[in-house]
DNA sequence: AATATGCGCAACCGCTCCGTG
DNA sequence: ACACGGAGCGGTTGCGCATAT
């Protein structure tokens, strides 16, 4: 598409992350603020591009991180706001408070998929397996999203993904649950 | 004890959206 | 109105560890 990588790519360090790296990215993120991702890594002494960091630093450094296992609590949390939102990992960790997105997508691949398939429900739709055979595969929630979050740019998303009436009355099973879903935008 | 297989997590890639000139 | 650059997101990959054979 001819668009310039968002890095020089020939001297920028790949996989896993250094311990020197590490306190390099925190030290200065503490100093100065997260800023500007993209100049971030030279001015930070950093051989990493600035997404590399970004994530860094969202997913594994960031102070307020809560670390360890999934709770009951959290699990059945993830799954309601999954009905509701779909694939929107974002979305659902703003609501999950020291939650990343990619920690949530990664547990939710390992752990809750199945989790359901055993309760005999499909991941995607959160419908009985045997109806969701019947129901298309790509079936997204992305209406409710549109009008649960208001200020996320997602909800204009143009993913190009169709939306389906289904999802409002799969949302209207869930009346009785206070998922505070109308607060204010995610931290 | 050695090897094969499966699982979980961290990280990368490509795409889209938004802000700015 | 348009193009460009930066940031963010979701999907996917690959490595390392644990468990089974």
């Amino acid at each position: 598409m001819g668009r310039s990588p968002c890095c020089e790519k020939a001297h920028t360090n790949k996989g896993a992350w250094t311990k020197e790296e590490d306190q390099r990215l925190a030290a200065y993120i503490n100093d100065h603020g997260e800023g500007c991702w993209r100049s971030l890594p030279k001015a930070a002494g950093l051989q990493r591009c600035g997404k590399s960091c970004r994530l860094r630093w969202i997913n594994y450094l960031r102070p307020d991180l809560k670390r360890g296992n999934f709770t009951g609590e959290e699990d059945e949390l993830i799954i309601k706001l999954h009905q509701i939102l779909g694939n929107k990992w974002s979305l659902i960790a703003a609501r999950l408070p020291g939650r990343t997105d990619n920690e949530i997508k990664n547990y939710w691949n390992t752990h809750i998929k199945r989790k359901l398939i055993a309760r005999g429900l499909d991941p995607q739709t959160h419908r009985p397996l045997t109806a969701a055979a019947v129901a298309p595969s790509c079936h997204r929630h992305h209406d409710q999203q549109a009008v649960l979050s208001g200020s996320s740019r997602d909800s204009s998303s143009g993913a190009g993904h169709s939306s389906n009436d289904d999802d409002s009355k799969s949302v209207s099973h869930l009346g009785s649950i206070d998922l505070n879903l109308s607060l204010s935008p995610p931290s």
